[in-house]
RNA sequence: UCCUCGGUAGCUCAAUGGUAGAGCAUUCGGCUGUUAACCGAAGGGUUGUAGGUUCGAAUCCUACCCGAGGAGCCA
């Protein structure tokens, strides 16, 4: 047992570290979730950004002001304890603190959101408040663990990251799910997609990925979409459709795998089944657009080939299957302009999304891009879209064209599939949704 | 934009045409091991807004506002 010499400061730590510390005085700084007491014990339940701890004062272990200041304590007043470290089995986490001496730094009357159940829209309205839940804590850190997954997993592969702009000039893909902003005298767009500007990095680098957020005007009010949401997009030159369908299965089973390893405590907070998590291995299903027509029917499902796929059609398909799954060669026409065709079948196209499992929907779309620069020229007036603002982009046919892959993946839909999130809304700190902009 | 559901105390909900209630939160009191502690007491209401029907409306009707889920579109 190792005791703070004196005349030395008390060793501040992290409630995650508290168990290394067993028979030590530390001081623990944070906020106060619960208040319980017995008359003459008081429990405080602390948390500290890396976990919660509960703290015990007998009326006899620290001083009788402090003693009316803890039984005075609020839900949400900032404090520093100090204390031992004892181990404690009917503890969670198998510690608790022994009170030596409570500093209220900041008191905090009436916080709004109690530990009994609330409704979406209440929650919502206080999101920078509900952020302090340990269920909103632990699908944060979630959310962190799958950027750096997969930013370490696009390093490893040789894969450079090149950030894409913001401010865009016009329409990628047509105009009407753009925001327009004010560019000093001009008009500018916020960055639906960084894609276009990544395929002229690969041209110059061979391998890079963004990773930034991107907006889009869509009047959509589902539990899959955001307005503003944060989305990886690798391009790959020399790479076709089924090299970069290997690579899109090769990073979700590493995402998934670091999930598991790094963050299992958060997914036992959040009471995610992770067995589902654990049958995600490869390969996953490849199903060529065909294929998966004819699954529909077989199904009973009245779907006319040639259209695109819905999201009850989608889940039909995913249902099937454990693991993610690739749809393949979709029509060329469901699809954007610069997809390069299917040369077994011109109506359809190189192009694949990637569904998530138990009914989370497409979090990958991608395919590989039209090297032609005379099949571009006509596609983009097939679009009905304007030359000028391509002439950059065909650039990149004019001058050393090669065949190039990529695609983009979605950090909260595939956040919300691997924690088991209800609803993308608690997929990032602060959601920009239809009908809600603050807080 | 369309379809469906909802709006009652600070929060979550009950009251289906006849005196607006409960739990939690808050305040006060009790309790030496609590785990969303427990026990007792108190305060807390223009039933989303505006009309209408009725002896009487939270409840029925109309319009509007706000929210949620879904469709389309997308990651």
């Amino acid at each position: 047992m190792s005791v703070t010499p004196p005349g030395t400061a008390t060793p501040w730590i992290r409630i995650v570290e508290a168990p290394k510390h067993v028979g030590e005085i530390v001081e623990l700084r944070g906020w106060v979730t619960h208040r319980r007491s017995s008359g003459k014990v008081q429990f405080l339940v602390l948390r500290d950004g890396s976990g919660t701890l509960q703290a015990v004062a007998g009326v006899k272990d620290i001083s009788p002001e402090q003693w009316e200041a803890s039984a005075a304590i609020t839900q949400e007043s900032a404090v520093i304890l100090r204390g031992m470290i004892k181990a404690d089995t009917r503890q969670a986490g198998g510690v608790e603190l022994g009170m030596q001496s409570l500093e209220v730094v900041s008191a905090a009357p009436d916080y709004p959101i109690t530990p009994k159940e609330h409704g979406v829209d209440y929650l919502m309205d206080h999101r920078h408040l509900w952020l302090r839940a340990s269920r909103q804590q632990s699908i944060l850190r979630i959310r962190a663990e799958i950027i750096s997954a997969f930013r370490d997993f696009m390093n490893q592969e040789g894969f450079l990251l090149v950030d894409a702009p913001i401010f865009t000039p016009s329409a990628c893909e047509g105009t009407s799910n753009l925001f327009e902003t004010q560019y000093f005298d001009d008009k500018a767009y916020l960055s639906q997609s960084g894609q276009l500007y990544m395929e002229a990095a690969a041209m110059a680098l061979g391998r890079v990925y963004c990773l930034g957020p991107a907006f889009r005007a869509e009047k959509s009010k589902t539990r899959r979409h955001l307005i503003e949401f944060w989305m990886m997009e690798p391009e790959w030159a020399f790479a076709t459709l089924q090299d970069v369908i290997a690579l899109e299965e090769k990073l979700l089973i590493y995402t998934v795998g670091r999930v598991l390893e790094q963050r299992a405590e958060d997914l036992k907070i959040i009471e995610r089944d992770t067995s589902k998590l654990q049958k995600v291995l490869g390969p996953f299903p490849r199903i060529h657009y065909d294929d998966a027509v004819k699954m529909l029917h077989e199904a009973g499902i009245a779907f006319e080939h040639g259209n695109d796929f819905g999201s009850p059609d989608e889940t039909e398909l995913s249902n099937r299957y454990d693991t993610p799954i690739f749809i393949t060669n979709y029509p060329a026409a469901v699809k954007a302009f610069y997809m390069e065709p299917d040369p077994n079948d011109p109506k359809l196209c190189l192009s694949c999304d990637c569904l998530a499992p138990e009914g989370y929907g497409e979090i990958i779309g991608g395919g590989q891009r039209m090297s032609s620069l005379e099949m571009l020229t006509s596609r983009i007036d097939a679009h009905g879209l304007p030359q000028s603002a391509f002439e950059w982009y065909k650039d990149l046919r004019r001058y050393g064209s090669v065949p190039h892959s990529g695609f983009g993946i979605g950090v909260e839909r595939t956040l919300a599939w691997i924690a088991g999130l209800d609803h993308v809304r608690e997929s990032i700190a602060f959601p920009r949704m239809l009908y809600r902009l603050t807080p």
